[in-house]
DNA sequence: GATGAATGAGGTTTCATTCAT
DNA sequence: AATGAATGAAACCTCATTCAT
């Protein structure tokens, strides 16, 4: 709707910033920040250098950007997905951790780069690229804790620990079925592993 | 014992090139392979640029011998841990959960390393280079599957899950609590916590 | 003409590569390949560093383009001098030997780079830089050598020696009358002192 | 006789440098002056690193003491031959044509050090290194020319062309001729060849 | 006197960034 | 507004030379 409002001019612009993106996500997931040149990015992108420095300050800004983005859209997903409130409060984490599935799964070559950030090999960019980024996945966090503090209150689950590390636990665990599927698709299926994950899980914090 | 046998000569050597380990391990872990120069490391190491050289072929195999030497020292102690068989499998996990803590808690800095390295931030150093921890990573998660595997042929665990997914469970597990104790030690005791989450853990999986 | 067609960017392109040449040719014939910088050749020819390697991909490959080059205008004009029928075989080896002082006489500098190469020096640099200009002197010598053959068979030359024989001998002739030349022109005329010599040569293997 | 009045000391330093020669002399033949590093030629000579400094006082200073000692022995030998006052001029020049192909043919790799001193790559090495030896070259050309002189002088030879051109002339004839066999021993005899074209060289500028 | 570990100046090369066209 | 040639700081690495043992 939006969108169509926007002149022309805008919107090439956007879509400019989308094919930028588009090459530079496929360029630093597989080679990693510092293996990646402007421009490699610039020739995959089809742009000249400098269209490149038009869009974004500096390689710095481009990453940041891109990662940003995609860690939007990737917690948008998981956000859309856990406040579904046509559930109690194990629909939502299954549903959680369905959409965390379905995301990455569709999208292999932002794991990579979120797993960059969230899990501190962030630190081979400059210091400060990862805090935002850090911020969004903590408060995600703190909202799947929110949901099994709810359940505990309503005295589905047992208060065995702490709700905020049963969010971690919850998703630690479904990082490393994506890590394991990520390496080798058929022989580890995310979707049968983190259903049995979910219900043994569910089983022991379960009040009967 | 041993060394107090080698020659002058070589003990020196062997301290040299831990000095520069040491600066090494302290640079990279803080600020990642491609943001630290080998004339950083030999400034803080105090030696000469060319010294470096005379230790390590180049940039590359001066990380390479950091990484494998820190994960070989480390999963040393894991294997140590979990071979200990004055225990039952339920001990001997707890053992691995512990020891690994230990080792993690007492050398922060290599943690980071050590994640980039399995945990696929290692594309940032040519191709190549991690295969080797990443196997050894392999072997371990195997024989913390073989623990588990022993324990369900002896009817102490019910089999709820593959072996191996229980060991890349529990990994994950103990690493996301690592990750908290790393970020805040204070808030995030590992012990502690750790403990909760085993007891949760085998009260799951263990056979009434 | 031609030239003129060619759009001005490759123009100017050629013009840059030009004058990186020239500042290479000076300094590598006076200095010889590794007592010359990249930095050297950059500000002798007024280019930042990195200009130089969008033009050559290093420094041995500058140096190869050079020499390269240089061999071919020398070695085009001494074959038209050599293939112009207009005259006999001792017209033909007359007007090469012109030719050849000709051409170096008015580019000295390419004197040194060239007998650097064709006299074994090259071995200074990596090996397989030398055999393309190696190939091409060797198939002058057939060129000069048929030539004598030519004039055997025609019975204006006697067969004394094997024509390639007699090719490499007025080939080194000529180059040992430029050496002396080059140290001191005035001193040691070449044209005249060649004259003298190729009077010599041909008497010497002349029918009556 | 001297040498055996030497103290032991001095047989052994001469032992040595007669020993690091050897390896230098293998080494720079091969690879050329800047391709050869000190550390290499104190490995082949089996010294340590600091004894070859005890002995020269710098890589320049090795290499030039190598080449001075190479070009002595070698004129040496031309000298003698040419020296040699048991025949008239012809024979004395053909002593000379001999004797500086058996040299150079029991010293193959001397060859490639000397041709490069004296034929224009020793700008690869610093200036100024190369003047003896220019000098000690020039002399030679000098007497050879006065050969010839003499020659003319007792009416056996023609005076067609300056005496020293004679001499330069034949100087580069054999070389050229010895280059051929060190390409190719086997297709291109040197003595063979050598022969023919000074029967050529003399038939000519005899007077019958 | 011999040794060889240590030194560091200086070489080659890369790549983020600028700016005239 | 887009281009891409030019820039030059800074990286990695070599090797002639020194000097404490």
């Amino acid at each position: 709707m939006e969108e169509k409002r926007l002149p022309r001019r805008e919107r090439e612009k956007i879509a400019r910033r989308g094919e930028i993106f588009a090459a530079a996500l496929d360029l630093f997931s597989e080679k990693g920040y510092h293996n990646v040149s402007m421009h490699e990015i610039a020739e995959k992108a089809e742009f000249a250098i400098g269209t490149l420095y038009k869009f974004f300050e500096n390689k710095e800004a481009l990453y940041k950007a891109l990662v940003m983005g995609q860690a939007l859209k990737f917690h948008d997903e998981l956000n859309k997905a856990i406040d579904d409130i046509c559930g109690d409060e194990v629909q939502r984490i299954r549903n959680y951790v369905r959409a965390k599935g379905e995301v990455f799964m569709q999208n292999t070559s932002m794991i990579r780069l979120y797993f960059a950030e969230t899990r501190g090999a962030s630190f081979n960019i400059k210091a400060g690229l990862d805090t935002e980024i850090q911020k969004m996945y903590e408060d995600f966090l703190q909202k799947l804790a929110s949901v099994f503090e709810s359940g505990i209150k309503k005295k589905r689950f047992q208060k065995i620990l702490d709700p905020y590390y049963l969010a971690v636990a919850i998703d630690s665990l479904t990082n490393a079925f994506l890590f394991l599927w990520l390496g080798n698709p058929e022989k580890h299926p995310y979707s049968e592993n983190v259903d049995i994950m979910m219900k043994m899980f569910f089983e022991n914090i379960a009040l009967r």
